[in-house]
Parts: structure tokens; sequence; C-alpha cells
DNA sequence: ACCTGAACACCGTTCAAGT
DNA sequence: ACCTGAACACCGTTCAAGT
């Protein structure tokens, strides 16, 4: 399998590997269907079998794009240091939110590139999958915001209504640092602030 | 004048105009330089006299942007219908922290491409004007915020810290809306959710 | 000072044809 | 089923030349 078949028979997992790549490093608008091709050997109407154009192979980005950032806040949160496991007092639920919303915001100034891909909006029609994937890489944050209600550290509530300003405000900061609109060497006091402000605001009263 | 001179006399400003209706009804990838002096009727190789290349005419526009954005958080600002004036009351000043939101996130959902532009970083390395416009579009929202903590509504100390947090809140909530993570038709609905929870985290404690 | 027209090197997309 | 090669209609950018 070390022989240039002329079946190729991984070129859509290599051809996703190679243009995150150059999403990351240089910019979508850097990201050309021809060179791709190009740079991984095959002519430049081959891609075309497995992504019917330009834009099938952006949502297709984005898509793996949100399955990262899943993995990444599903680790940070599972990165639990207390003794006792999930967060059960306020302080702890602090702390574990904190580790959250870090992974959310590395990655963000990490791959800024590919977050403005995700977040692009006006995905093709036929785009459920990015979606999904949008949805599961939310849903730790959901599921942590449920806990946070069962220890008392989050208001009751509809889990959505609640979570939805925690979720603006990491969002924004995130948006906010990766177009230089706040200086990126203060991200972790940034960070901090955002965090315990937002966990005031969606403390009980 | 109204001859169509063959020195235009108007171009600078026409292409603009002109672009930022493209940008806002197709988005920025439809921009095409060539179609656009076409549509004003001008050669394919004028607007460079103007606009060295694409992205100082993507910059342009991302200046002209903020400066409307201000207009609009100023206009949201002024239009203080309680019979003292400016807000010297809790209540008061939540109201027009409410009307300048509700202006900034109705920017966003109305002109998404352009903030996509705006906020997309990465803009030339002469571009000290938009970074210059972005700061004078945010004043308002800082010095709401420093207004905020003379009657007593915002927490005392370091006016950005204290704003940012409200910042992001405010960004975040109209990057997801035009993203199209958070359902439209709730705009009003969450706008308020979150203001209210911006407002708790920022209170005095 | 401002604009034109031709030229260059690239695109994305399409489609018959090959293996 | 998967890939190639030529073709089409577009780009952004450059530069001598015009007024």
């Amino acid at each position: 399998m070390s022989t240039r078949a002329y079946h190729h028979g991984n070129l859509r997992e290599e051809l996703l590997e190679r243009a995150e790549r150059t999403v990351v490093e240089q910019g979508v608008d850097a990201l050309s269907l021809r060179e791709l091709a190009r740079e991984v050997g095959v002519s430049h109407a081959a891609p075309r079998r497995h992504f019917p154009d330009r834009d099938a192979l952006l949502d297709a980005l984005a898509e793996q794009g949100f399955a990262r950032l899943e993995a990444q806040l599903r680790a940070a949160d599972a990165d639990d240091t207390t003794p006792g496991g999930a967060a059960t007092t306020g302080d702890a639920f602090a702390a574990r939110f904190g580790r959250v919303a870090t992974a959310y915001v590395e990655f963000a100034t990490d791959h800024a590139e590919l977050l403005a891909l995700m977040f692009r909006g006006k995905h093709r029609p036929g785009a459920e999958a990015v979606a999904a994937a949008a949805d599961a890489a939310f849903r730790p944050l959901f599921g942590l915001v449920a806990d946070g209600q069962a220890c008392g550290a989050v208001a009751p509530g509809d889990g959505e209504d609640v979570g939805v300003p925690l979720f603006a405000a990491l969002h924004g900061l995130a948006s906010l640092l990766t177009a230089g609109v706040l200086p990126a060497q203060r991200r972790r006091e940034l960070v901090e602030v955002v965090c315990a402000s937002a966990l005031r605001g969606a403390a009980p009263r």
C-alpha cells in the first residue's frame, strides 16, 4: 500500500487533513482546491468525487473542527483534580467551569481561522451534519450547567436560558481575543475575570 | 456634473457604497473588484488608484462598518425616554444598558456579513484606521459602564476589567445569533436574559 | 492626477474519456 | 467506482499607454 495506487483509497481523509493544516496556518482564503490536489498528488478534478464544491469541503472542515472542540472540552472537564470526583461544592464547580472555559478560549485562539470557519453560519443546504457536530460540541457546556444547578452553584430553571449567558460570555471573549480587539497576552487573566462575572450572573438569587 | 466625466471625481465613495451593499446582501466572498468596477462603469484597473488591493477595500469597509456601529450605539444611548436625562438609578441604568445592547445585537443581525468582516482580525499592516474606528465604536459601551459605576449599579474598579465581561456577553450573543447557533427569532428574549445576567455579574458585591 | 486595455498567472467548475 | 485532461468563464494584479 506504499505504492501510489490509481485508486487512491484514502483521498478524502488526506484532503481533509491537508486542508485543515493550510486553513489553520494560512487562513480560509488561502485554501485552493487546485493547490490542495497538487499537494496530495492528484488531478485537480479528483476532489470533486468527495466534495462537490469548495463549500462542501469547508463544511466538512467545520464539522471536523466541532468534533475537535468537543474532544478538547470533554478532556478539560474530565481533568478533575479534586479528590471527590465531580464537583459538588460551589468552589469546585467554579474551578471546573474555569477549566472548560480555558479550554474553549484556548481552542479559539490556537485555531482562530478554523473557529471563524465553524461559526461562519451560511453552511450549505444539506449541512445538518455541521449543526449536529456543533450541538455535540456545546453539550459538555450545558451538561456542566446542569451539574451546577444540582450542586446549587447555578440558579434553577430552564437549562438553556441559564446556560446561554455563560455560553455567550465565553464565546464573546474568545471571539474578541481572536479578532485582536482584546490583547491575546491578557488571555489567562481575562478568562478569569469573565468567568467570575458570568458565574455571579448565573448564581441563585 | 451629470455627464460621466473621464475623471470620475467620486469613484472612491461610489465604490465603497456599492461594495458595502453587495457585502451586506451577498457576503464578502461574493465581492469581486472586477464586477464592482463594471457596476460603477469604470475599467477594472481603475479601483487600484483608490484601493491598492482587495484587502484595502475590505479594510475600508470594516472601518466604515465600525463608524456605523458607533453611530447606532450613540443614537440608542441618546434615545433616553426617562424624564431626568442620564440614568441615575439602577433600574434606569439597566434600561439604558438594554437599549444599547439591543442596538448592538440588532446591528449584528442586520449586517451579519459586515460584522464578520469587521471582526475578521488580520487586517492589513497599515490598518490603524480600522483599530481606531473599532475603539471609537466601543467607547459608548465603556462610557456607559463608567456611568453605571457613578450611580452604583456597577462595581467600582478599573473600567476595562468591569466592562470586558459585559462587552463579551453582548458580542458573544450577537455572534452566536448571526452564526445560527442560537435561533434568530428568540433575539429579543435572549438579549434580555443575557443583559440581566451580565448586569448581575457586574453589580457591586 | 486619474483612468484604460492588454497581459499574466491563477482560480472553481464541468464533462467527456480513460482504467 | 474513481480519476484524468482539456475547456470555460471567471478572478486579482501589473504596467505601459493614453487624456
